[in-house]
DNA sequence: GACTTCTTTCCTGATT
DNA sequence: AAATCAGGAAAGAAGT
């Protein structure tokens, strides 16, 4: 039963229609007045996705990682047209993944779910999601905590942990190609994500500069599953991490224990944290809950990550734990930093009345007397 | 260099 | 069962 690419496109759209009706626009990066770097492109096939004079939908626009399901289905429908591919051949479960869920998987995985169009989608993500992440202004310190939160979700690679669908983990394991990726390097770096330290038990300096390659097999977390979601995020709350976990426990059975407190820094960053010179006494930067806040009160560059639970009373929770906690690492050049970790110093807080207990609830905290610039007050006048 | 602050790491046990 | 919380202990990094 062959069905022309244009009918079918037809049903996406029709589809489309139906299913998302009225969502709202996704949205859209706040870096419109950046300049963005023309990169220098050599195949005359990434044009169509990154030719930003033309406009093929909104989902152009967006980081990939932001898409909504609407936008990945007009991508799909996008490319279902241009290479006339028979879209009855797609499967259109598929085709209702939100960007997020996108970019974890695996090329492994993008062939199998989209058959012969797999191998064209999965380029064309990674190209836009090069696009984007070169889009983040990195010489604005003004959006430090922001640059982090650009390049940290644009550079989620694509791993096979956010499918939702079980009867995809068996066909996207953890390819080979990661594996073989991890064992090479030790487990020595990865962009915020290695979380197991190599034999000795300390990290040691990084064997990967490439951001992309990292991008494309890093982001995993032995120790702690993302919790990419929480009980109030039931979408979230899936297999995510079930595929990595026996995986890594192997792994972990493997090594020595590590001695407590913290290793010393011994090319602890990657090549993903050019070194910057420091004064003598240059600040010591944003701590923790600074950095916390920052994501707070910053509700469009937030991504989901937390939310206000009392916007009034300093009441926030953590939406996706595990992905702050990388985010912080990356800010900390600490790859292996967790929530399990994060939270212990958030524990800190408590008794310095920067943070208030708050009893009962998971990932809940709430700013307390000795925060400072988190009040809507605050946050209006600008301090 | 000593001291202090702020984490970071590990751990055990409790709770959800 | 797994995730999270709680908090002690030890240690590193960096500012003073």
């Amino acid at each position: 039963m062959a069905t022309s690419s244009s009918e079918l496109s037809r049903i996406l759209s029709n589809v489309n229609g139906a299913v998302y009706p009225a969502e709202p626009p996704p949205l859209l990066p706040l870096l419109n007045t950046v300049t963005f770097p023309t990169p220098a492109l050599n195949k005359t096939a990434q044009l169509t996705d990154l030719s930003f004079g033309t406009t093929l939908g909104p989902w152009q626009q967006v980081n990939p990682l932001f898409w909504t399901k609407r936008n990945v289905l007009d991508w799909i429908e996008h490319h279902v047209d241009e290479s006339k591919y028979d879209a009855s051949l797609l499967n259109m479960e598929y085709c209702y993944l939100d960007g997020a869920t996108l970019c974890g998987l695996s090329y492994e995985a993008f062939l199998t779910m989209y058959g012969a169009l797999g191998e064209r989608l999965y380029q064309s993500l990674d190209r836009l999601r090069l696009k984007h992440d070169m889009q983040c202004d990195l010489s604005d310190p003004f959006n430090e905590t922001y640059t982090l939160l650009n390049d940290f979700l644009g550079n989620l690679p694509h791993f096979p942990t956010f499918l939702s669908d079980e009867s995809l983990l068996d066909t996207v394991v953890v390819s080979e190609d990661i594996k073989r990726e991890r064992d090479s390097s030790h487990y020595s770096s990865g962009f915020a994500g290695d979380m197991t330290p190599m034999s000795d038990g300390y990290e040691s300096g990084s064997s990967l500069s490439d951001s992309h390659s990292c991008s494309m097999g890093s982001f995993m977390n032995p120790s702690s599953p993302d919790s990419t979601g929480s009980e109030s995020d039931p979408e979230y709350m899936d297999k995510r991490f079930s595929i990595t976990k026996s995986f890594i426990k192997q792994e972990h059975s493997e090594q020595k224990k590590r001695p407590r407190g913290r290793p010393p820094k011994v090319n602890r960053g990657n090549d993903h944290y050019p070194e910057t010179k420091k004064s003598k006494h240059a600040p010591r930067g944003t701590h923790l809950w600074e950095f916390i806040r920052d994501i707070l009160i910053n509700p469009e560059r937030n991504q989901g990550l937390m939310k206000w639970e009392d916007r009034r009373d300093g009441v926030f929770k953590f939406l996706k734990s595990e992905a702050v906690a990388q985010l912080w690492g990356q800010k900390k050049k600490n790859s292996s930093m967790t929530y399990e970790k994060l939270s212990r110093a958030m524990r800190y807080y408590y008794k310095r009345e920067i943070l208030e207990r708050v009893d009962g609830r998971r990932l809940v905290y709430k700013f307390g007397k000795n925060a400072s610039g988190w009040k809507l007050e605050d946050v209006g006048l600008g301090i």
